[in-house]
DNA sequence: ATATAATATGACCTTCTGGTCACATGACCA
DNA sequence: TGGTCATGTGACCAGAAGGTCATATTATAT
């Protein structure tokens, strides 16, 4: 686990709330390597001296603000189930990806923050968050397996490129998601409104059934 | 067109090279905000004066070099014709992307030094490039609603939609060929690698039919 | 009340940034 | 040869960056 100082867990919670707030705020508009640390210090009230006595550097900052992420958004899933437990593979990933938008409307500027940085500056695919990638691919990838195995997805698809692109449409909605939703004054309305949630459902049904004419055809509400 | 100022064009054409070289490393390697005329100055070997005699900041410099990417790729696209004029919508689709990557091999560093700061900085959904996002979107969907007359594409999806899922998989196809196509020795003699081209293939079946198990089925060589 | 340890501070350091400008160089013409 | 104008130069500027540190403040323990 990444963290900073011990010093940093000694001051009074409000004020550490404090400084992550500027924090977050600093890396979702300027990224990693823009961000100023002077800023920070300016925008959460602590002087510089405090700042290095917390952190090691903005890099540690920015660590501590993947770990916060990761803290919420499993508190978040927690108690969360989908509506069937034995539900199609491609209707989970749907319950998955929507509940998904609903925790970033929770905290839309600390996801701003972290994809702004690991999609944005391209650190996703650099050393230093490998196991992070690692992680979330493998749960695809067992999702993938099971369902082939189960006749739901293709056998011809190879499951290495199915996990690009369910990754890929994760990243494409998640960024849609921070471009439109952030412009919303009510985040988490708009994510529940049926216009939002029949775009991602039309989105997810090309995921799945592509762009090519067959019998199948979309149909709202099914 | 964006161009810098007219001294620039005075001076012998092997410096002017040497100077975009320069830049598009810079850009490549740091994108637009992290670039420094500095460093371009002393990797091109002029002074800093004259870099402001040439331009008139950084930014300057790096709509120029979206000019030269445009007028290139233009060039390289003028003498290619599909093999077949009356290709299905897919099928040219397929062969569009695929030359664009034969494109992309012939300058990498180019196509790396745009996209880094187009894509990665989020710059090219910003207002200042929206003519060129546009522009392209603008093709993508006459070409659907054309797919759609022709019965090739499914008249249920919508065509906005449909427009998001080509541009997504264009970029998608771009970020995964600078990633990996620039650890090649020979990014061309990769591009053209029959696994290359069939990951491809397999990528595009899957935007075309989807993951979804039905009675198509991926075939090589079709 | 005193001593000790933890915490807070902002002036200060170096390094780099984008940008300017007085001056040097060289080409061309009279 | 002398004069004019385009081109080239790097020292220099103000501002901001990340980072340090001697000192001031506060809390704790005896």
């Amino acid at each position: 686990m990444l963290m900073p100082k011990q010093t940093f867990f000694n001051i009074p919670t409000e004020k550490r709330a404090q400084i992550m707030d500027a924090a977050i705020n600093e890396f979702a508009e300027f990224g990693l390597e823009n961000a100023s640390t002077n800023r920070i210090v300016a925008n959460s009230g602590i002087s510089k001296g405090s700042f290095y006595q917390y952190f090691e550097d903005k890099q540690d900052v920015f660590d501590y603000i993947i770990t916060l992420l990761n803290e919420e958004k499993l508190a978040f899933f927690a108690d969360k189930r989908p509506p069937d437990n034995n539900l199609d593979t491609f209707d989970y990933y749907r319950w998955m990806i929507k509940t998904g938008m609903e925790f970033n409307s929770t905290n839309p500027h600390l996801v701003q923050a972290v994809s702004r940085v690991l999609v944005g500056e391209g650190l996703y695919y650099g050393k230093k968050f490998e196991k992070y990638r690692e992680q979330s691919t493998q749960v695809l990838q067992a999702m993938i397996e099971e369902a082939i195995k189960r006749g739901e997805v293709d056998p011809s698809v190879d499951v290495e490129l199915a996990v690009m692109v369910m990754e890929t449409w994760n990243n494409a909605i998640s960024t849609y998601f921070l471009k439109e939703g952030l412009k919303q004054d009510d985040t988490m309305a708009w994510v529940r409104l049926p216009e939002t949630q029949e775009k991602i459902d039309k989105l997810l049904y090309i995921m799945e059934y592509g762009l090519r004419k067959t019998e199948s055809e979309f149909v709202t509400n099914p």
